[in-house]
Order: structure tokens, then sequence, then C-alpha cells
DNA sequence: TTGTACGCGTTATCAT
DNA sequence: ATGATAACGCGTACAA
């Protein structure tokens, strides 16, 4: 597999030029590296004039500062973990999540560190600890479900490491999370449905333990008793998020006597899955079924027809999440982000025939 | 100094434990620390007995080395860096390396560190200079575009940090590579498709300028060639890898007096496209026309029918390339690694229809 | 085989 | 407002 073409030179050690240190810039100032690091941390009490000098050297010598000498000197570690297990990992919304959380590291000069954890694995808070035990991360982004497992609390918890939970189930004591108002997001989506005229509404749900997939089924359930219609036991049935589980819920739907006139998927690509199914089974989309998702993510506007969906802002919560864990207040009040959701009304879903 | 630290956060019961040093493992073991460190890397010449005295230490503590002290003590930070452009950033391309660099970075101790540029803003030299210059990464993963661009490459040289390029366009001179064989792959597809009987076939291509890009209509053609078919540059048209590229692409072909009876697509978001497309001119996929892609991504899954489409072993490539970096051998030729690409035949895939 | 002492670049504690 | 100097935890010449 390998083709080792002919080796002309070794690397170019050559050229390598040392980075320039605190003590560089402050010699080019004149001043001491204590006030350098005043004016590189924005302090206070630096004069107008010393501060410029700085700056100015700061500027010349394209200095940085070190971000091993700050983490190990220091408390600001100017590093940000975004834990995640791994199943989880590859899917659209951590992504959507890590380019909210880089871009503002970018802009505040942190620097963001991905670990993982393999849920399978039995002892979660152990490797926790031994995650963060030595990083001294300045703060961690949980995602589910990673962020309602008691292990992996505690063990940050322990260790002092500072967290902020995206979508978590089960509100917990001293935490801090981000999330939408998956009741309400649900609650409107299954209104809009029965706004088009939908009288039976079928309901695929996200995995079970999942908060955001409770909370949205509770919010199609209400919609339903608003609406005047009876929640029909049969035209729900279980998810688990992934599109394998979305086809077999789907063909369980088409099985069905009775079938509903429109699906209500927990995520996007549960809804492409019905898409799918629909397919094969020769129904006619939004024609003869209206299919609705959940999330937005990339999925929702490649397959045909694009999907009517209900979207996260799931970037701006990355955002908020970074805020919160890089501006450390000392308060530790524990509360509670709620984000706008927005529903996004695409080809998928129309009124439903008349019979 | 600071035994508590401020939970700035997420407040805690419990007061938080510092964690050992490498002196407590020591102390423990009644070794010296350096000792400690040649047990914990590895090195030889340590006794037996002693070993195993320091080991036991090393458990009892749950000692894991400081990130930060090793990063400013010596040359391995134990970092990984994965730079990557913020547009793609998006992408399951993207993911699958990430998920590939984490599942080795946690079994060898090693850290993944994500940073981003935006390949918008003028000076990425500076920015890449700016990120890796006081950060020390042991390595770093360059991914398309910005494997092809000088002024990374330079910054990168310059700083003497060591980095793999992942499917590049160009050779380079002292670089190492690790890729596909783009090329073959995309003449397995063609052949494949001109066995089932198809005599035209569309092309569409990817961004201009991308090297794998090339290389598959290149593959393309040879494909044609051997196969005794003729190149028809009507039935090629040009497309960006994005969906949207794809539809527009795909208009034009179906515009085509004599349309293709297949088309193959430089990767699998403008197959989806083709997909969407011939939805809309009520097409029948595979009976009246054949989709290929390229990638394998999420998106050749959850379309319907299924995109018949070449994968890439993405993630074994993260892991190769992984593995070059924290095999810091000192004699680094450049030299390029060349991993197994597989042809996955699903619906989208048929013979033509006997006219 | 094992240990001592110093340096890495920064922050933080005191002083002035 | 500014500066001298001690940590921070680990790797590594250099000794023993």
């Amino acid at each position: 597999m390998k083709q080792n073409r002919p080796a002309a030179v070794s690397r170019q050690k050559t050229a390598v030029q040392k980075p320039a240190s605190i003590y560089d810039v402050a010699k080019r100032a004149k001043v001491s590296i204590k006030t350098v690091s005043r004016v590189v941390n924005r302090l206070p009490s630096v004069g107008d004039e010393t501060r410029k000098r700085v700056m100015e050297a700061v500027e010349a010598l394209s200095y940085r500062p070190n971000v091993y000498a700050r983490g190990l000197a220091s408390e600001r570690s100017f590093l940000i973990g975004l834990l995640c297990d791994i199943p989880a990992a590859g899917s659209g919304y951590i992504a959507a999540l890590q380019i909210g959380m880089l871009s503002r590291c970018r802009k505040e000069g942190y620097h963001l560190i991905v670990e993982s954890v393999d849920e399978r694995n039995s002892d979660l808070g152990h490797q926790v600890r031994s995650l963060v035990a030595q990083s001294r991360l300045q703060g961690v982004v949980l995602t589910s479900p990673l962020c309602d497992m008691p292990a992996v609390i505690e063990a940050l918890n322990n260790a002092g490491t500072p967290f902020v939970r995206i979508a978590p189930e089960k509100s917990l004591p001293h935490t801090i999370d981000v999330r939408i108002d998956d009741h309400a997001a649900a609650y409107d989506m299954t209104t809009y449905l029965i706004g088009l005229g939908h009288r039976r509404i079928g309901f695929i749900k996200g995995t079970a333990g999942h908060g955001d997939a409770k909370a949205r089924f509770e919010g199609y359930l209400a919609a339903l008793a608003d609406g005047g219609l009876p929640f029909v036991e049969d035209v729900c049935v279980q998810g688990q998020f992934t599109y394998q589980s979305g086809m077999e819920a789907s063909e369980r739907l088409f099985a069905l006597k009775k079938r509903p006139t429109a699906i209500f998927a927990c995520n996007d690509d549960m809804a492409a899955a019905v898409l799918a199914t629909s397919q094969r089974f020769n129904l006619k989309i939004p024609q003869q079924l209206s299919v609705a998702g959940f999330d937005d993510s990339l999925v929702a506007q490649v397959v045909w027809p694009r999907l009517t969906t209900c979207r996260q802002p799931i970037e701006e919560m990355a955002q908020a999440a970074m805020s919160i864990l890089t501006q450390r207040s000392d308060d530790n009040e524990p509360f509670e982000v709620r984000l706008d959701h927005e529903l996004v009304v695409r080809e998928s879903t129309a009124p439903p025939d008349v019979q």
C-alpha cells in the first residue's frame, strides 16, 4: 500500500524560527513581562502609553501566548472541551455544534478540544475523570446522552470542571442547560398539521430516555388535545433517532388498517426514512401522506420532496454554551438558556386528499 | 496554592481534590520522578521490580500526566490538530475523519484539537501561523481545500510542525499524503456501469481544481476508452460537489436531446440531486436512469433509491494519518499512503431499458 | 539502573 | 502603575 518516493531531502528544520515569548515582547517594549501579561489579558492598571508600546511589540513579533504555559500556570487554559460519545459523534447535530463552538473560539482566542468516550464501556466515570483530571479544561460542553449520565456529571463535579449541558433530559441541581423548548416546538408542528386538515397524525418517537424526545412527544399530545383530536396509540411508534429505526417504524405505520394521513418524526433522519418507505409503497408525498421531521439538518434539504421540519438553532446554542464557559462569573447560579425554534415549511406536507 | 478551584459555573458539593502529580507517584513508589517519567513514557532501563512498584502507584492515584506540563517541557505535546475551513466543517466527510482520529487518540493517550480557519479571509498564512505558533501541536491533519494552499503549507513548514494531507490535489515535495486511488475508483465505477449495458454515461464533475475530482474524471475517461465507448462532451457537465450544483447539472443533462441512460456524479450529494431532479422529470430510477455517486456518505443511504456509490475508507485514512503523526520518526521521508476503495452497489443502478 | 537540578513560558504574589 | 520572583508539572542533560 505504501509507495515510497525517492527521498530527496529530510524535513526542513533549517528555516524553523522559534516563536516569540513574553520575554521578547517585554524586551522590545522595554517593560517587564508582568506588564506584557497585563496587556495581553486586558487587565486594568496599565498606563495608556505603556499599553500602546506593548501592543505594538506584540504585533511586530506576532506574539501569541503559549497554550501550555498558560494551562500550567493558571486556571484559564483557554481550552474548551466537547465531550461526545462515539456512536453519536458522526451526526450532523454534533458537527453543527462544533461549528458554533469553533467560530466563537476563534473570536476569543480559545481552542476546542474534542474528547470521545465510549458509552458502551462500563466505567464511564473513570473515563471522564481520566480525561478531565489533568487537562484542566476551562469548561466542557456535554451533549446527549452523556449529559444525563450521573457518572459523567459526578466525575466532572469532582474534578471541579465547569460544564454546560445541551438539551439534557432532566433538570439537575447546580447545572446550566442550553436548549430549545422541545415541547412547544412539537406542539407547533402538530398544530400546523392539524391546521392543514389532518385528523390522523402518526408519530415516530425519539430514542427512549432522551429528554428532548420525551418533551416532543408530550408537545404532540398536548397539541392533539387542544385540537380536539383523540390520541390513537397505534399511530405512535418507537424510533431511535436513526434512519434504520425510521424504516422499521414507518413500515409498521404503513401496515395499519387505517393509515395516518400525516407522520411527524422526531428527527429528520427518521422522516427521511418515511419518505423512502413511501416510495416503496407507492405513496405520493405530500398528496397521499404528509411527512414532517425535526432539526432542519442537511438531510431535510437533500431528500425529495424536501422536508417540512423544525429548525433548532444549534450553532446559537453552541455559542451560548461557549459564552457561559468563557465568562468565568464567580456566582454559580444554575440556570437554563432557552432559545427559539422555527417551523420550516417545505414540500413534504400538504392538506390531506379528500377520501 | 489554590487548593479549591472556584467552580465558576457548576457548583459541586464536595471539595475538589487536586489530581496527583508525578511527585505524588514518586513518593508513593519510593523512587525519583525521573523513574516515574521513564515508566510512564515506556522508556527502557528501568528494573522490573521498580517498574511494577511505579505502575501500582500510578494506578492507585489515578495518575495521568498533565497535558500542559508535557507540552511545555517537551516536543511531544500529545496534541494532534485537525485543521479545517469553516464552510466544509459541517460535512459528513469531516465528521468521519474526526471519528477515526478520536478513536486512535483515545487508544494512545492523545488529544484532538480542532482548529478552524476562515478560507474567505485573505491572510490565511497569518491565521495558520498564529494558530500553530505557540501551540506546539505534535502534528496537524490537513483536509481539502486547505491542504492545497501554499500559504498554509508554508506556514506549517516555517513553524516546523509535521502535517499529513488527506486527499490533496497535487503532490508537493516533502509532504506526506493519505488518499485512495481516485482514478482507479472512478474507472471501476464506470466499468461497472458499462458492464450493466449502458452505452451513454453522463458525468458530473467535482469542483474545478480539486485533485480528486480531476483524477475521477480521468478514470471515467479511461474506462470509456477501454470499454470501447466514445467520449461525448455533451454528457459531461461541471459540478461543485454541492447539492445545488448537482441540481443544475442534472437539469442540463435532462435537457439534452439524447439523454444518458446512466449518470455518474463525483460525489453523493450531487448524485442525490440527480435523484431529486429525476422525480420532478418523472424519471423512474433505476429503470429509466441509473445514478451513481461517490463517497458512501450518510446521504447515499438516506435517499431513495439508495445510491450505488464508491466507498472511501475515511476512518482508516484518519487512522493512517494519526499513526504517521504519533510515530515521530526523524527520518520523515515524503511518501504517500494509498488505501483501498470499495464499490457499493445499491438500488440506484440497473441495466438500461431496452428502448 | 537511578537520581538531581534546571528550563520550558506563563500567571500570580508581593513588593515598590 | 510597574516589576522581581516564585510556583505550575514534566522532561532531560548530567551525575552518581
